[in-house]
DNA sequence: TCTAAAAATTGATTAAAATCAATTTTTAGA
DNA sequence: TCTAAAAATTGATTTTAATCAATTTTTAGA
């Protein structure tokens, strides 16, 4: 971890109580580590050894995979009160998956061993951890599905949907715009970037949604609901 | 649970220490019912609430979803020592998936309640399941990858090696032979039947397996990884 | 504000794999 | 063993979506 990136602490990462980012960072025995990272920084990348964990206390980061040939598929977009990195230190391997920031974020970062050994002594973190690692699995397990038996415009719908709750938690009132490349999305999607314009303008054209440069506002939240067949 | 299904006791069902089962089964408060499935019959379906956790001690069950138009995607086939079930108890929610068996098994059921009493008591189980859902989750991330960004083939490979795995656990010496329906394996590869079995050919022709019928043996698993690009 | 670079868009073409429609083979029970 | 039903196989056709190749627009910095 590069020294300039060490800020003297987070303010109020610990404000939530019983968030992942309290039970680690307020446990007595824990050093923790508060780091920005810029847009495009990478928080760690597949196929190395878990270093520690990592508490999202702001921004945005992308969690994917890459093949040899530089295809890559996103998993998902995770925000502020978000853990990761834990799993390859517990399931004990490697990274699975890699982190990187798209936009600027704020973290904690706490090593492998001071997380295991709040592990060790805190049931309630355990329970916490499982029940995230579980929900986790629905997920994944969702999208599998849809990516193996659904076709490309249903999956466009649930990923704009997704990326509406994604980008929700910010307390403005203001109607959530969704500004990734197209780019981005078709590798949430699991599509080509072509396809994705095309989609996205046959959307437009059904009134489910208004484009606006990059920008995308969902109108119809319904009718993409719909689309998506999610109940 | 039909009455006529539950046994006497299952004999061995604890002999393996530190297993779940045996976590499960012989912890002085659980009363386990031991309960044989026959092939096709369901342990329980997805978007039902779940009644308990299900070790299995001996068939296979495959793990799968479907859609309403009855498209199905095995997400994996599980044997000897799994615990399923118990992911939707821990996340409060429905059962995500289904599961069928695909053979007579054996299995141990333990009803939620049951398992919760455990839970809450033993660090040991969560630790062991909280490593079991993190382990769980980067396979099927993999899967996941490998259905968004790689080719038929590719997975069907993928496939065939994970089959050999899955079948491989008895004790005799004899090849591992593949015996599910090419319309199996196309909802596993997330791909159709006819596609299987022209790949499948393909296979044979490069000497990577050998086709009697139905079944599959493996000849070649080196050319299979490659193929799978598993390391 | 200006500008090079990145991204989005569009149309044409190709490729991969799904679907459809028989036909043959295999399997699981009776 | 025999046999109906299920599954596998095969070839033809279609569909979906990828890829390719420009061109236009937008964006992020200088």
């Amino acid at each position: 971890m590069a020294k300039d990136q060490i800020q003297e602490a987070c303010k109020n990462c610990s404000e939530e109580i019983n968030s992942f980012c309290s039970i680690l960072c307020e446990h007595p025995e824990v050093q923790k580590s508060c780091i920005t990272f810029k847009k495009g920084q990478l928080l760690f990348h597949e196929d190395t050894n878990p270093k520690g964990v990592y508490c999202i206390n702001s921004g945005k980061i992308k969690i994917y995979k890459t093949s040899l040939d530089a295809k890559e598929h996103i998993i998902s977009i995770v925000g502020t009160g978000a853990l990761i990195g834990f799993a390859p230190i517990i399931a004990e391997g490697t990274h699975e998956i890699s982190a990187k920031a798209l936009e600027e974020c704020h973290v904690c970062f706490i090593s492998r061993k001071d997380f295991l050994k709040v592990l060790q002594t805190s049931p309630e973190l355990k329970l916490k951890l499982l029940k995230e690692a579980c929900k986790r699995n629905g997920g994944i397990i969702e999208s599998l599905f849809n990516i193996a038996v659904r076709p490309v415009k249903d999956r466009l719908a649930v990923c704009l949907l997704m990326l509406k709750e994604v980008y929700n938690n910010s307390n403005t009132a203001s109607p959530v715009e969704i500004n990734l490349t197209r780019e981005e999305i078709s590798s949430i999607v699991g599509t080509s970037a072509e396809t994705v314009v095309r989609l996205l303008k046959e959307m437009e054209r059904d009134n489910l949604i208004q484009i606006t440069g990059r920008k995308i506002l969902i109108t119809n939240e319904a009718k993409l609901f719909k689309i998506g067949k999610i109940y």
